[in-house]
DNA sequence: AAGACGAAAGTGGTTGA
DNA sequence: TCAACAACTTTCGTCTT
């Protein structure tokens, strides 16, 4: 795991800080911006540029949450499917690829839309009544909650949370649970910033824990409070799978390139983007003698062997890929 | 012995009647 | 709501390195 040490504070994973006492913050660690969102209750700040958390060291406050993280995070980073979200990268290359940083995330909220998240946000520290208003507070605590568990930026609760709010104000919450449809929104703002992350690694960590009924309001949001969203890119995964497997930037060049001949030729309709792109980093990877087993490839892509076996003999058949061991 | 391959059966989601 | 369907997974036997 990578550790660097910038005192006061320390690097613990990609763009999160450990600090031993928050009120010293006032310039994000990161990219030194001085606009930060403070959530003393949790011990945490985090900046409204570049999603960075700044956590307090101690942990004594804010009991479900905090006992459940380390935990987790431990368990993760250990044993079982790899979540690509809470590994650390490997820092010859982290420089490059921050998918957290305003690059990757595609787009930022505009200055009306910040200003409404940041309206909202305030209603935290003030007495409200109104059910809506206690709706969207309890939508806003279980949106950080889950996007700290899962590593997302600050854009991405923003973003969710206006989603959710639309969602509200078209009465699709009713009769559905608060943690489902919130959920729901922090996947749709995923895939709207393009972060390549499963329904499955939701459903993990949601409250709601069923990915069913997230998948349902998923597709609700989509319909009914139409919300855009691209479709699912394999290219987004092959960054993902790169950083796992330790791969050249040739290869990873070589993959995206297979990838984008796969997508004019209409191959990728109906299937699972992780699939693919785990088969194209496979031969990108052979293609340059960096031989990954498919059984590490598949690991890294959260897919089965099978799945990479089948795709690679539509992609070496469809695109006459030679040169193969 | 480990990896690759492929067949067969099972699973969960989508679609259309 | 139900059945048909495609994609994916699991499991397992066999071949290759």
């Amino acid at each position: 795991m990578e550790v660097i040490d910038v005192m006061p504070t320390i690097r613990t994973t990609k763009g999160e800080y450990i600090v031993d006492d928050i009120n010293e913050i006032d310039v994000c660690p990161a990219c030194g911006s001085t606009k930060l969102v403070r959530s003393p209750e949790r011990g945490e700040i985090a900046c409204s540029q570049c999603g960075t958390v700044i956590r307090v060291k101690t942990i004594d406050s804010g009991p479900e949450w905090r006992a459940f993280t380390p935990e987790e995070r431990d368990r993760r980073s250990r044993v079982g499917p790899p979540s690509y979200l809470s590994i650390s990268i490997p820092s010859s290359i982290s420089a490059g690829i921050d998918w957290r940083g305003k690059d990757a995330a595609g787009k930022r909220l505009s200055p009306k839309q910040r200003m409404e998240v940041l309206r909202l946000r305030r209603w935290h520290k003030v007495s409200v009544s109104s059910a809506l208003e206690r709706n969207l507070i309890q939508a806003m605590d279980e949106a950080d909650r889950l996007a700290s568990n899962l590593g997302l930026p600050q854009t991405v609760r923003d973003e969710a949370l206006l989603i959710y709010k639309r969602a509200v104000e078209k009465g699709l919450v009713k009769g559905r649970s608060i943690s489902s449809v919130i959920a729901a929104a922090l996947y749709a703002a995923c895939r709207r910033m393009r972060i390549p992350i499963t329904l499955d690694e939701f459903a993990k960590h949601s409250e709601a824990g069923d990915r069913k009924d997230i998948a349902r309001c998923y597709r609700l949001l989509i319909r009914d409070a139409s919300v855009r969203v691209s479709v699912a890119d394999p290219a987004d995964f092959v960054e993902r799978i790169m950083n796992l497997l330790n791969l050249k930037p040739e290869v990873q060049a070589d993959a995206l390139e297979i990838i984008k001949k796969a997508k004019e030729k209409g191959l990728t309709a109906g299937k699972d983007p992780a699939g693919f792109a785990a088969a194209a980093v496979y031969i990108a990877g052979l293609l340059h003698g960096e031989r990954r087993t498919q059984k590490e490839v598949a690991r890294a892509a959260q897919v089965t062997e099978v799945t990479i076996r089948n795709r690679y003999k539509e992609l070496v058949w469809e695109l006459n890929i030679s040169g193969l061991p």
